[in-house]
DNA sequence: CAACTAAGTTAGTGACCACTCACATACTTC
DNA sequence: GAAGTATGTGAGTGGTCACTAACTTAGTTG
């Protein structure tokens, strides 16, 4: 059996996707190519023809994910300023996740960071966001660190599923963090 | 050749804290129970009379993470409350942060929460600490869901070394949120 | 249509890994 | 000192995984 003939950067980016999905659930070491190749439809050795490594390809999601962000921030501030764009960036963020693939790539990504080669792509993503917050917002730099403090205790609360946990505390941390992810 | 002979408990403590270094460094599906034997001096079979399997081993380790920061914020916040209980606390993360293998640990375990077993143990272990930050401050939500994202915050900076990155919104970063892990 | 290139596959391979089994050796207790 | 129990090991085992080699098929171009 033979996938439907693509180019191959078409092909990448649908590789990409299907990777995803599976990183995001497994993480970097707990996820094979086997996996990822099925999701995507083709076979396995083709992934290694499209990536040379599976670090390469997890690299290539991480730097999607951040990208994706980077993007949404982007077009969420346009136009704005200070508070304002900090707001609009806030609500663009807790819009994209309700990906939550997005949001669990992220945490993989920041725990695989102990290889140098995904910590420093990892923290390229980061940095970039940074400063488009920062040059978007001109705000000092509390207002940054709050802005992205409060991102990674979502992140944190995302992968604990506490939006599904039916306790005071959890429910408390949602309602003043992301309420757009409460559930009922 | 046969390890020094110990008790149960006494071994299984050792093979917690070989495990710990481990799993810092790979992650729970990155980390072989050889290289844990390996480094508790015993052999590889027996991490399994020790701990039935290797989630088992996980589960512990990052329960033993979760349970040395309650224990340090307990002592921090004895005899005080309101603002100087939360400073305290936070001053007693940063000292139990010199200690990068706690932290990335900690990632880890977020990371790893996609398996449900794994999600409790970590859900349980960040309930305590919120519970106790709660009791101890007396502060309203808000106080509280600063205090951790904060913390999520420092935890992804050190993940990804910022305090090594010589480039000045890193350094800023650092010095608003964890000042005591400033090298130079 | 022949020569070439790009897309894709099948069939491995050597290494590793969680976990098991059967056995050995050291303490304890009567 | 014999019997029992807890601590520990050596030698597998079935399965998985990242990656390779060699081949096929589909477009493309002169």
């Amino acid at each position: 059996m033979t996938a439907v003939r693509m180019g191959a950067d078409e092909r990448r980016e649908l590789v990409v996707g299907a990777a995803l999905t599976e990183f995001a659930r497994s993480g970097y070491a707990g996820t094979s190519t086997e996996a990822i190749a099925k999701r995507a439809g083709i076979s396995q050795p083709y992934v290694f023809r499209l990536f040379d490594t599976k670090k390469d390809l997890f690299i290539a999601v991480v730097t999607s994910c951040f990208n994706r962000v980077y993007n949404a921030f982007l077009a969420a501030a346009d136009g704005k300023a200070g508070m304002d764009a900090k707001e609009a960036m806030g609500q663009a963020y807790t819009v994209l996740l309700q990906d939550r693939e997005l949001l669990t790539t992220q945490m993989h990504a920041y725990a695989a960071a102990d290889d140098p080669e995904i910590r420093e792509a990892t923290r390229n993503g980061f940095r970039r966001l940074w400063l488009l917050v920062q040059r978007a917002t001109g705000l000092p730099d509390e207002g940054i660190v709050e802005f992205f403090a409060t991102g990674m205790l979502i992140n944190v609360a995302a992968s604990l599923d506490l939006p599904h946990l039916r306790e005071p505390w959890a429910q408390g941390l949602i309602a003043l963090t992301c309420p757009d992810m409460i559930v009922d």
